[in-house]
DNA sequence: TGTACATCAGTGAACGCGCGTTCACTGATGTAC
DNA sequence: TGTACATCAGTGAACGCGCGTTCACTGATGTAC
C-alpha cells in the first residue's frame, strides 16, 4: 500500500487522481478476470469452470489468475465482498439514538442502490445477481458464503455494541440481535434465489416483507396471532 | 437395506437382534475410523490430516476407508448427523399444542442427555466435544457446518410448519422462528468453542442464557431497557 | 526530448499434493443342502 | 456336522484431476538526470 509521492509542480492537473498507465492495466486485468469468471461461473457452474477457464477467458495465464486472487474462491466473492463493504459503513454512519435492528433495517435500506452502482462499477449487476443464485445451488459456494456471513456478521455486532456502549462479550445483546438479522436475511437469499425474478428490487421486498414477520414469528402461539 | 430374512425356527434368541458377524465386524471398522479420525482432527488438525493418515491409524486401507465414507467432510460430521436426527425427534415428539420457539427450546433441553448417551455408543462423547471445537476454528469445516446446519433448519422449519397446519413456503413465520433459533444456536457454539469450559453442559447452559435473550435483543431501545 | 536504469505485471512450464476413483483380486462370512 | 457355493468386506496399486506454488525469464511502464 504505497500512497503517490509529491507530485510533480510542474503538473496542473490533479495529480493524485490520475492512475497511471500501469495502475490502469491492472485494474483492467483484474476486473476483465472477475467478469469473465462470473460468467463461467453462471454458464456451466462453479465446479465445473477451473481456474485455467477463467485465465484462459481473460486472455492471461493462470499465474497471472493467482496474482489477482489468492484462491478460486476470493475470486467468487470479491464483488460482494465490496458490496457488504457499504453495508456495514451504512451501519456505522446511522444515527447512535436509533434503536438496533431500526439502525440494521435503515442501513440495509439505504444500501441497495449504493451497492446496486458499486457492483455496475465492476461487472454488469445483472451478471452479480444471477451470480448469487449460483451460490445458493452450489455446496461449496453456500458453505463458503455462510461462513462469510457469520464473519460479518461479528463485525457488525461489535459496531452495534459500541454504538450501544457494551461490552461485545459481556451482554449477548448485540450478537444475538445481529445474528436475528442475517438470520432471516439469509432465509431470504434463499427464497429469493428458489423464484422467478432475480432482481435486487424482489430481493429488497422480500426481505422487508420477511423482517415485519420477526416478532410475529416469536410470539407465544401463532394460532391466536391475527395475520 | 435387507431385513433380516425370517430366523431358522430352531433358535430360540430374539433372532432379528442379532447382527451377525459380519455386521459386526463392519460396525467395527466403521467406529475404529470415526474415533482415528476425530483423533487425529483434535490433535493435528483437520488439514493436516489425510485420509491416509486415518486409514493408517485404523489399520485398513484408504479404499476400505472409502466404502464407509464417502467423503473426509462425511466422516468428520458423522457423529453431529447422529446428534442432529436426536434432536428433530425430539422436536417431533413436543406436544402440538406448545408454541413453535416453545418447543424448540423444550426439544433441545430434552435432547442434551439423549444426545450425549447416543454420542458415546459411537465415540467417546469428550472427543466429541473436542473436535466441535475444531470445527469452529477451521474455515472450510466451520463452512460446512453452517451449510448443513441451514439444511437442518429447513428439515426443522418442515415439522414446525406442519405442527402449526401452516403452509412452510406461504407464511414466513415458520423459516423465520427455526432461523432465529438457530442463528443464536450457532452464536453460543462460536462463544463456546473460544472458551475454557469444552463440556456439553457448559454449552447447553450458555445456549439457554442466550435463547433467553431473544426478546431483549429485539426490543427497541436497549438503553431504555432494564438488565 | 532522450537515454539509462529500476520496477513490476505477465509468462510458460513444471511440479507437489490430497481427494476421490477404478481395477482386478483375496479371503472371510453366510447359506443351502 | 460337513461340504459347496455365494456374497461381500477389504486389498494394493495406479490413476485423473484441479488447486495452488515455484522458477527463471521477458517486456512494458515508470523515473531520474
Amino acid at each position: 500500500m504505497k500512497v503517490a509521492g509529491p507530485s510533480a509542480p510542474s503538473e496542473t492537473a490533479p495529480a493524485a487522481s490520475r492512475p497511471g498507465l500501469r495502475e490502469l492495466k491492472k485494474r483492467r486485468t483484474r476486473d476483465l478476470l472477475l467478469r469473465s469468471a462470473l460468467e463461467l461461473f453462471t454458464e456451466r457452474g462453479y465446479e465445473e469452470t477451473t481456474v485455467d477457464d477463467i485465465a484462459e477467458a481473460a486472455d492471461v495465464s493462470q499465474r497471472t489468475f493467482f496474482r489477482y486472487f489468492a484462491s478460486k474462491e476470493e475470486a467468487a466473492f470479491f464483488v460482494s465482498r465490496l458490496a457488504e463493504s457499504h453495508f456495514v459503513d451504512a451501519v456505522r454512519a446511522r444515527p447512535p439514538e436509533e434503536a438496533p435492528l431500526d439502525a440494521l433495517r435503515g442501513a440495509l435500506a439505504e444500501s441497495w442502490s449504493t451497492i446496486g452502482e458499486a457492483v455496475e462499477r465492476l461487472v454488469p449487476l445483472e451478471l452479480h445477481m444471477r451470480f448469487y443464485r449460483v451460490i445458493e445451488s452450489t455446496p461449496a459456494l453456500l458453505a463458503a458464503h455462510l461462513r462469510r456471513a457469520t464473519e460479518l456478521e461479528e463485525e457488525i455486532a461489535r459496531v452495534v455494541a459500541r454504538r450501544e456502549g457494551l461490552d461485545l462479550d459481556a451482554d449477548p445483546r448485540s450478537r444475538v440481535a445481529v445474528a436475528v438479522f442475517g438470520a432471516v436475511m439469509r432465509v431470504t437469499e434463499r427464497i429469493w434465489s428458489a423464484r422467478d425474478d432475480a432482481s435486487l428490487a424482489a430481493l429488497r421486498d422480500l426481505t422487508a416483507a420477511y423482517l415485519d414477520q420477526v416478532a410475529p414469528a416469536l410470539t407465544g402461539n401463532w394460532r391466536r396471532t391475527e395475520t
